[in-house]
DNA sequence: CATTTTTGTTGGATCGATTCAAATTCCGCT
DNA sequence: AGCGGAATTTGAATCGATCCAACAAAAATG
């Protein structure tokens, strides 16, 4: 009868081969996970019935409960998880990530969703020890739910208000000084800024009131520290344009158009990502408008295809990869205790910027 | 003494909450998992205690062990995880994988590791319902470790000998041969093959005997596919130079160099890779050689980067995104069947190609 | 030959949930 | 009050392994 039943497609456990050599499930384990404790001759007759019978080996999901770790480290966007491929920063980012998960063994798991309860659940349920969150928009949504999986977490790239969650950022009011300060001693003296989100779902000319509630202290950060440098200079800060966009294609360009709508369009352009920097540069360019000859920009980040635009572009170099990879290394010798670091940036000057034109 | 140790680190259990609620397990469990089917009363009073307590919400360690799937596929290769995330033709078959992911909200596991038992363990531990093999240098090997975990798997982009093992390709005759014709058309005669690999840890020149003993078929109909059309221009295919590299910049280098070396340089180069044409259109411009003024350069592929290279490549493009998403769907709505399906491909002409120069 | 050590093996407990048949409670109705 | 059926709740079984204390057998020691 039992033969009958063997071409059952219920897969084969251990403790079918167990009985099936005549020892016990003890037994048998040892002789997957430790097989130098077991004697020769058992281990050999096991491991043949194993083999004879089709036996997949150990099943992870088993172990995994036992051992109650996965060995694996979660990333997490509320984006669709092809940004983990297509977007520069990220790819630059991963690249950090990944060295320090191969190095170690450990795996990644990509978490995204395309919906809100998507993402709640792919979040409750990613089998991971530990998340890497890429806080753009809808960061605090993304920070609030990972928090509930009582695991660790490291959020990137943003100054979160929240002193209790560990991050990793760059020192957003030196690298954006250093930014101002290459342009005003440029002699440039009409900025516009393209900016980062202060808070989730907002675009459009940014007032004070948004920046004083800011969500995102990062992009605050930024803003202010152009700001303090301009003003160094005897710039009127005040009267600066500054757009809010959602770090893409359409927002950008929707910026540009209502920058340079105006009678005195600016000479130079501080933009908050590598990204809208390149975005603008070809907006400008279709528009006839000269790089740098009629207009200047510094971009921010340091993604490797800023270095490859026409002109190439000068930027603010965050060291990507390296917070990468500490960013997984926190996670993977996680001790309990909440870190936020702040790592330097580099100021990369390339072709984007030069003298403000004689007006 | 019970509450001197309630601080403890051990994570808070469902069977924590029920005993502490009340009600049994299955209650427990029904509040969070069909919350509907238990009265109100009780669903609010075990959450209000699960919240009280600071439970995280059922693991899905616990949750996977019974539910059996995992609700997310690997994707696994014997190159560093970075591979991933830098390599142009990987990037856009991860993006179509992505999306089939999204649509359905699994996850993406990456799988890979720098050496070979570190590989082992890590197919063998993966938390995947299936695989999907980026099968390169070592994809024999890969296949092997795979099948050992007996869950759905597809090898992606090779001819591979064996039948039994589901896959997706392109036509590689019939994308071979337009290449070579187009570039015959044009008058060219005298060629070079930049080969992707007949076997692992093999660079230099091919021999007949190389390619009768392919394990990558794939490669193989490339060649044949050359060879059968330019026979049909007259051309003597025995005298072709066909160096098989590693697919990176080292050993295409190389082959350029042992190319070149002789006294009849090619006019054409027939590139079984993108990546390789690129990396030929660069060596060539270096050495003062004008594509396609002195020689043409055909790649294949069509990865993204070939459109904005100087100048662009010519090249046979793979519908990439769509075999990511058809790999992805096979490993979603495995049905147990093998399936191995040829897709078509599409010829690109750009700029890398031009008529034979005049002797 | 008796006594310790060493080496291997056993089987129960555990990891953290879900499931389901059976038991119980609740309600409306005659 | 009594009854049937729907709505809830219970508790044991299960998922597939690993761990470990206890035991047994073999080898080394006195």
């Amino acid at each position: 009868m039992a033969s009958l039943l063997e071409g059952q497609a219920r897969p084969i456990r251990l403790a079918d081969i167990a009985k099936a050599a005549g020892v016990s499930h003890g037994t048998a384990s040892n002789v997957f996970s430790r097989p130098e404790i077991v004697r020769a001759e058992v281990r050999e007759r096991v491991k043949a019935v194993a083999e004879q019978m089709g036996y997949a080996g150990p099943d992870p999901k088993g172990r995994l409960l036992r051992a109650g770790k996965v060995n694996a480290i979660g990333v997490a966007t509320t984006e669709p998880l092809s940004y983990f491929f297509d977007d520069p920063f990220a790819r630059v980012m991963m690249a950090g990530i990944s060295e320090a998960c191969d190095a170690t063994g450990a795996g990644i798991a990509l978490v995204s969703a395309a919906n809100q309860e998507k993402l709640a659940w792919n979040v409750q349920s990613a089998l991971v020890d530990g998340f890497i969150l890429f806080c753009i928009e809808g960061g605090s949504r993304l920070v609030d739910l990972t928090r509930e999986r009582r695991l660790p977490f490291v959020a990137l790239e943003l100054g979160f208000q929240d002193e209790t969650v560990s991050a990793i950022g760059v020192d957003n009011v030196a690298g954006a000084r250093l930014a101002a300060r290459h342009l005003a001693e440029l002699g440039h003296r009409r900025f516009a800024v393209l900016s980062l989100g202060f808070a989730d779902n907002r675009t459009g000319f940014v007032t004070p009131e948004v920046v004083r509630s800011a969500v995102y202290t990062g992009t605050r950060d930024r803003l202010a520290g152009y700001f303090e440098e301009l003003s160094g200079f005897g710039i009127d800060t005040a009267k600066i344009p500054v757009y809010e966009t959602e770090n893409e294609e359409k927002s950008t360009r929707a910026g540009l158009e209502a920058i340079f709508a105006s009678g005195q369009p600016p000479t130079a352009i501080l933009a908050m990502s590598d990204r809208m920097a390149l975005i603008a540069i070809d907006w400008l360019r279709a528009r006839g408008l000269a790089v740098p000859g009629d207009v200047s920009i510094v971009g921010f980040d340091g993604v490797p295809d800023g270095a490859l635009s026409t002109p190439p572009l000068t930027t603010i170099a965050q060291p990507i990869t390296e917070i990468g990879r500490r960013a997984a290394r926190m996670i993977l010798d996680h001790d309990g205790a909440v870190r936020r670091e702040t790592m330097g940036v580099e100021f990369v000057v390339r072709g984007s910027t030069g003298p403000a034109p004689k007006a």
